[in-house]
DNA sequence: CTATGTGAACAGCTTCACAGCG
DNA sequence: CGCTGTGAAGCTGTTCACATAG
């Protein structure tokens, strides 16, 4: 039975590997799989496996292990990502543009439906390759946030913008950032934060890489 | 006194943190910051502050603080970034050549030496924007590595091709990449592998805007 | 016999509280 | 005094081992 407290963190991050493990299983029309299998796939333990899923419910058979599409099913409408979310795009630099021609996000329920760029030369402009979308003015904001339900946005402005546009999105009704500027955003409790900073993946790679022996 | 072992994965994550903030005060001319000034602009107790850098010597001043140029110095000692890396990229997609335009790496330690791809249309062009770079095919790997001693190397290709190109990488002797495809790479223990998936930090914040209260 | 779900044991990280130094 | 460094305590997450179900 879930136990609707007492979730780890480390689970709910793990939780969307496993939803990216039993797609993939998926692909390859795998009907059920079993907590070993899936943990091997993912460098984890069984046990591990069988303990996060136990945290949300009682997914599994045993003697059988799980139904892929049932538990996929599961761990979207847990993750939320059981229907599409709509998601915005803070800045229109080299890494927003790339964002914009990613096509990974509507195969897992995500669609951009809004680009904003504090450039006034920016603004109007259609930006290139695929999933083009018209550039709009940051005093737009507010307006869009509320016609799409937006609730998510994503900020790849350079850092000095960073904390400024992280405000403005909140203001205009964003709930959670994906922050992709070399800074820590100071935002309230009522706000969720995540950051993606490439320079420190590489630095943890290279504290790894000199530290471990030959 | 540094404990040589028993050096708590997140304290070393945190380390990166550390690192961004003290140059940011740096740039703003602070000498000396204290342990919780330092958490407090990363959301981290005092205490933590400390103890994580204990892990690796004792850098602080007792009733002064620590001293934010010698700290910085010792911290990308630390992390092994005191030198210039070399780093390597593969694929040189949308994702790829916003990554050979980003100027943030230099400014970190890194420098990206060499661009591959699989595509052979796009074998010896030179990719846009700044940090202009010439693309070479795969065959050229295990040289380039070897010529330029680079240890890791970014991994940015779909998803379909991803195992692939990363036992490449291993083979050409990485030794650390940073993957940006959406799938677990199966690679051998003596290589270690960081992994940055933009759905899945969207599907983190999602869960987490719906879970909170309102 | 296979595989789940779970209490209990274990390990690891964080917080606390304070001795000690400048 | 202010602030670090650190043992001890407390807490959280992981692993183990087994009862239970198909």
């Amino acid at each position: 039975m879930a136990k609707s407290e007492n979730i780890p963190v480390p689970a709910v991050r793990r939780l969307s590997l496993y939803l990216r493990q039993l797609e993939a299983f998926n692909e390859d029309n795998r009907t059920t799989v079993s907590s070993r299998e899936l943990g091997e796939a993912l460098a984890l333990s069984d046990a591990q496996v069988r303990k996060d899923l136990a945290c949300f419910g009682q997914f599994g058979h045993p003697g059988i292990g799980y139904r892929v599409p049932e538990l996929i099913q599961q761990v979207r409408r847990i993750l939320g990502t059981d229907r599409i979310s709509h998601v915005l795009l803070v800045g229109a630099g080299n890494l927003g543009r790339a964002l914009i021609a990613f096509r990974g996000f509507a195969k897992r329920g995500f669609e951009l439906v809004a680009v904003f760029d504090k450039d006034a030369a920016k603004i109007g402009e259609m930006t290139g390759g695929p999933n083009a979308i018209r550039i709009q003015p940051l005093s737009e904001m507010p307006a869009t946030v509320r016609k799409h339900a937006i609730r998510v946005g994503i900020l790849a402005v350079p850092a000095a913008a960073a904390q400024q546009a992280a405000e403005e999105m909140v203001v205009a009704g964003i709930r959670g950032i994906l922050n992709f500027a070399p800074v820590t955003l100071q935002v309230g409790a009522e706000v969720e934060g995540a950051s993606v900073d490439l320079a420190i993946h590489l630095e943890q790679l290279s504290f790894q890489v000199s530290g471990s022996p030959a």
